[in-house]
DNA sequence: CCAACTATTCCCTCGTAGGATATAGCTCAT
DNA sequence: ATGAGCTATATCCTACGAGGGAATAGTTGG
């Protein structure tokens, strides 16, 4: 059942570079702030490196939209930082992520069938 | 030859939904402000509906980064409109909308690659 | 001849990306 | 043990673009 007063997840797209690498960052799994800086550039092979202000930028708007929020995971204690604030993907954020996903999809093929695009066989 | 003055195309990465759409409708051929309106929201099936305002905010901007220029193009007389004002892509301008297709490519397989998807087989 | 459509342009507001900077806890080599 | 460098979070600030609204005016068709 959908919450009557979240918005449809078409209407937050586009979304952003930065905002899409994050849900699909803690799609995977639960994550801090900077381990999502890590996984952000390891994923898109250093195509992405979020600074700092546009990652905590980019969270705390993205709670403020119910895409992601506070997670109480901790890891072995033996490996933990106190100083780490987990994160977690919403269902609604997993719904968001989706469509976005499914644009660009569409996108790619409207690339794909357009003529000049250079072709790498 | 590269101009030297100019950026490398990388650098205007990625770009904004309205930019990318309005080079993909002049790869195709010459076109005037409100044609690319039209076409747009032909080619993109509805998905993608530029307001003036985008549009010729986004054209001028583009004039500016040297992605366009006029198009001294006129329709048959008896078609014209004397109010019109064509546009052309320039060979910078496809490279740039060459490199923004291939960083959508590479996101849609970075996407095909995530487990959350929702597939449609 | 008037309404609706085509066409371009400007103004203004809101929101985001990202550089710079601050703060502080953690780790490790010497 | 200590200081350098890394990990981690947070905020400030600026520049810039998307897009609503509205003005202007030429064109078309009923």
């Amino acid at each position: 059942m959908r919450d009557v007063n979240e918005p449809r997840p078409e209407s937050l797209l586009p979304l952003s570079v930065p905002v899409f690498q994050i849900l699909l960052s803690l799609a995977a799994q639960d994550r801090h702030g900077y381990g999502i800086i890590g996984d952000v550039r390891t994923r898109s092979r250093d195509e992405v490196v979020l600074s700092t202000s546009t990652l905590y930028g980019a969270i705390k708007r993205m709670m403020r939209d119910e895409l992601v929020e506070r997670s109480e995971m901790r890891p072995d204690p033996e490996l933990d930082d106190e100083r780490r604030r987990y994160y977690r993907i919403t269902e609604f954020g997993r719904e968001v992520a989706s469509c976005e996903a499914q644009r660009i999809g569409r996108l790619a093929e409207m690339v794909r069938n357009s003529e000049f695009v250079t072709r790498t066989p």
